[in-house]
DNA sequence: AGCACGCCGACT
DNA sequence: GTCGGCGTGCTC
């Protein structure tokens, strides 16, 4: 009879697909009362036992196994974090989505419970002068090296110096001879009240550093020889340097960081004094009310889609069904696409719930989340307000899920785990028996269609609340501006009514579609761009601080004098900005005060709210971004919207892009005259009689639709079918392009396994869209399928056979569906 | 991903 | 001979 021991089933981080399993650790004898399912363990992985963060998933009691188990080092929670729904889920989200489990279980778990793992190690005693020469060389030196304790990263560095070959058998063999003890610990990445702020150090103002600093350094130094201290993003900014450049500041002692304490932004607004009595709904939003009650009544897993034209009132109605919910001791999530739209949505919901409100999203310091995951796990917040990550809050039991604008991409993750947002929400609703309500003024095609086929519940909300008549909507016609020759951006047209406005003290907005509206720097001789040396892309030229800069890695420089590709002295400036647009603006009307938004004035987290406000206390006549203003805000005096390139990304290869063009427009339009004033809207476009422009003109979501799934339906695109993409990534354009080829051949292989159950159509391999980026050749296989489970479990197979094969050894391969396929 | 082992070429 | 580069296999 062999003796019995106690084992934990624990799936450990950074595991590769085809060893992404629980392996077996033994349980330490002043664990065994403690551990349990659902607790994080730190435990020793691989040759070189590392030390790596895991979950146990069971204990067991099981005779002992001949090889011997390595043990368990360290539980991290003395109660589980993981409950019984997040291991489902979790489950749930590495079959979707294809992920490890380790990577389902960091997205569910707030980021603030992260460790930080460390070592330290030490001897346990002096060994004496004659025993001595019992170790080696290297492991003499060793011991001398430990007479004080050293932490594992002092260690890891002193091996790397010795340049010792099996740096862990060296130590693993001290500490087995007893003469090494090693204590492991795990501390919580705890949240910063306090932001670094960068400043010159003493040692650099009291130093000669002539001649010793490289041009970015020097950058850096005269910026920050202006201004003392500076947020270390915006240095990153204005300097066109990156995180690197900084850390060698640091040090070379240039530089030092002083902490700052930061007065976090009070997430509830200014929530106007409302109660929830005072919330009266139109008879249109009673009905729409009443038959979603009805649903919740019916305490059974299902999905509603509302259809709301903008300003239609659908957040009343929201805010009532969630006061149902709670009144019946259950809980809600009201999910929100953008952070920018959480404040306005926070100090509402907290002006009329009180405490019970929770917020999630991704700019809370690491402190918040934890924080607001606590309260929502401990029943101190029944509401929760947020981005897609809030899907994820610990209730113990959800009576509605709402999805506002359910349509928009940031509900998709685009990076592993690639999951949707519906997609969890519904895994969720179906767990606590819940109703999950999508709205939109422009539902996704497919969403629609499912209402359409009775799949989901559907429900209109046809007119704007309080009688605000939509804005009278103008299409310009761009072709015909050029052809009277006005090369300004703005039409003749827009300049009116701007001026218009401008008079009748009245505000605007206008928007740019941000595709292909970014100044570039060309070259008149021989046409090229100047790009980015690491990426497909164009550099974009930023006016605020003089660079270059490329949006997908992050690359500066300062503009070259003459042409990378030919040498010539002709560059000049092409394409046109928001910078450059601001500045049109700031000389055709001198007086007017205007405020810029995009993402180069809001690199401070901070920024968001205080400009919106600013704008709502009218201290500015025009505001002027990016998509990201275009949605859920609401300016009682803003009578004026422009569209400047609205047709942009009309015709970019990805099925989405007319979904994508039409809801922009339609969003847009629906920001003017939200209140009594009425608002006009004029749509500067090259293609005025494309369809897809003049629905969303005409704001005739049906007719649209009715067009785009005729379409999906011709080209087999979703909802029709699926389309899944496998991506491949790596340094070695060649090796690449061999990884995606060799990929097909065992997608043939392994399908002889699954006759008649699949079908399905491989596409490629091909070059992605953005071939190049951040150095790495990208390649991908594009999948027309039924995305059934016996197709994602053939993928899966197919993912685990490559990720042991050797040619797929310096290449990254993931799969997505349905997502981004231009990415 | 990251470590150790082992095979093979270059150099003392 | 022997050091060390890199290709290969494994992770309880």
């Amino acid at each position: 009879m062999a003796d019995q021991v106690t084992i934990a089933k624990v799936y450990v981080e950074k595991a590769a697909y085809h060893f992404d399993k629980p392996f077996d650790y033994l349980v330490p004898e002043q664990l065994s009362a403690t551990l349990q399912r659902g607790c994080r363990v730190v435990v020793p992985f691989g040759n070189g036992n590392r030390r790596r963060q895991g979950l146990v998933d069971g204990i067991d009691t099981v005779p002992a196994p001949e090889k011997a188990l390595k043990p368990v080092l360290l539980q991290i929670d003395t109660e589980p974090v993981f409950s019984e729904e997040m291991f489902r889920l979790a489950r749930f989200m590495v079959i979707n989505t294809f992920c490890t489990f380790y990577d389902a279980v960091k997205t569910i778990l707030p980021n603030g419970l992260n460790m930080n793992l460390s070592q330290e190690y030490r001897l346990t005693r002096i060994p004496e002068e004659d025993e001595l020469s019992g170790f080696t060389f290297e492991e003499r030196n060793l011991i001398a090296f430990l007479r004080k304790e050293k932490t594992d990263r002092e260690l890891d560095e002193y091996l790397a110096l010795q340049k010792s070959t099996g740096k862990h058998k060296l130590v693993d063999g001290l500490i087995a001879k007893g003469i090494v003890a090693v204590s492991d610990s795990a501390k919580q990445k705890v949240s910063d009240k306090n932001i670094a702020l960068l400043r010159l150090s003493d040692e650099y103002l009291n130093g000669d550093w002539e001649g010793k600093l490289t041009p970015k350094q020097k950058e850096v130094v005269t910026f920050l020889e202006q201004n003392i201290t500076a947020d270390k993003k915006e240095v990153m900014y204005f300097c066109g340097v990156g995180e690197g450049v900084l850390r060698t500041l640091v040090q070379r002692q240039v530089c030092t960081y002083v902490q700052k304490m930061v007065y976090r932004i009070p997430d509830a607004g200014d929530g106007k004094a409302e109660s929830l009595e005072q919330i009266a709904l139109s008879p249109a939003q009673q009905e729409v009310f009443d038959g979603i009650s009805a649903l919740l009544r019916e305490h059974k897993a299902q999905v509603a889609l509302l259809h709301g034209v903008t300003g239609s009132g659908k957040t009343q109605v929201f805010i009532k069904l969630i006061e149902q919910v709670i009144k019946n001791g259950e809980q809600a999530l009201m999910l929100v696409p953008e952070i920018s739209l959480t404040p306005q949505m926070v100090g509402r919901f907290k002006a009329l719930f009180g405490e019970q409100v929770a917020v999630m999203h991704s700019s809370l310091s690491l402190g918040e989340r934890l924080d607001e995951f606590k309260r929502i796990r401990d029943g101190k917040a029944s509401i929760v307000v947020g981005t897609r990550s809030a899907v994820f809050a610990p209730f113990q039991k959800i009576g509605i899920i709402i999805m506002d604008e359910e349509g928009e991409p940031s509900y998709k993750s685009e990076a592993a785990p690639r999951y949707h947002t519906r997609e969890i929400a519904k895994f969720r609703c179906v767990e606590h028996q819940a109703l999950l309500l999508l709205a939109s003024a422009t539902p996704s095609v497919e969403s629609r269609y499912k209402a359409q086929e009775g799949v989901y519940r559907y429900f209109e909300l046809k007119e704007r609340y309080a009688d605000a008549d939509l804005p009278e909507v103008f299409l310009v016609d761009m072709k015909e501006e050029e052809r009277q020759a006005n090369v300004a951006s703005l039409s003749g047209m827009l300049q009116k009514e701007i001026r218009k406005n401008l008079e009748r003290g009245e505000q605007t907005i206008l928007f740019i579609n941000r595709r292909g509206y970014q100044t570039a720097m060309q070259c008149i001789d021989c046409g090229e761009a100047v790009k980015c040396p690491h990426c497909d892309a164009a550099l974009t030229y930023h006016r605020d601080n003089g660079y270059m800069m490329c949006h997908y890695c992050g690359h500066s420089a300062r503009p070259p004098k003459e042409c990378p590709s030919c040498g010539g002295q002709h560059l000049k400036l092409t394409g046109l900005g928001t910078q450059k647009l601001q500045e049109e603006l700031e000389s055709l009307f001198p007086q007017a005060r205007v405020l810029r938004m995009d993402t180069d004035t809001t690199y401070s987290r901070y920024a968001y709210g205080e400009n919106f406000e600013a704008f709502g206390r009218r201290e500015y006549d025009i505001l002027l971004g990016t998509q990201m203003i275009a949605k859920g805000l609401d300016f009682p005096n803003v009578t004026l919207v422009g569209v400047l390139n609205a047709d942009a990304g009309l015709y970019a290869p990805d099925y989405r892009s007319a979904e994508r063009v039409f809801s922009l427009i339609t969003q847009v339009v629906g920001r003017s005259g939200r209140a009594q004033k009425s608002g006009r809207a004029y749509i500067q476009t090259y293609l005025p009689e494309h369809p897809v422009i003049s629905f969303a003109a005409q704001q005739d979501y049906e007719s649209f639709f009715g067009d785009e799934i005729a379409a999906r339906k011709i080209l087999r695109y979703p909802p029709f079918c699926d389309v899944c993409t496998v991506s491949f990534s790596g340094t070695d354009p060649n090796a690449v392009a061999a990884a995606a080829k060799q990929f097909l051949r065992i997608m043939r292989r392994q399908a002889e396994g699954y006759t008649g159950k699949l079908s399905f159509q491989a596409l490629g391999p091909m070059k992605a869209a953005m071939y190049k980026m951040g150095g790495k050749y990208r390649e991908k296989i594009v999948i027309k399928c039924r995305c059934t489970s016996a197709f994602k479990q053939y993928l899966r197979h197919c993912l685990f056979a490559v990720s042991r094969e050797k040619s797929f050894r310096r290449i990254t391969v993931y799969a997505d569906v349905n997502g981004d396929i231009n990415s």
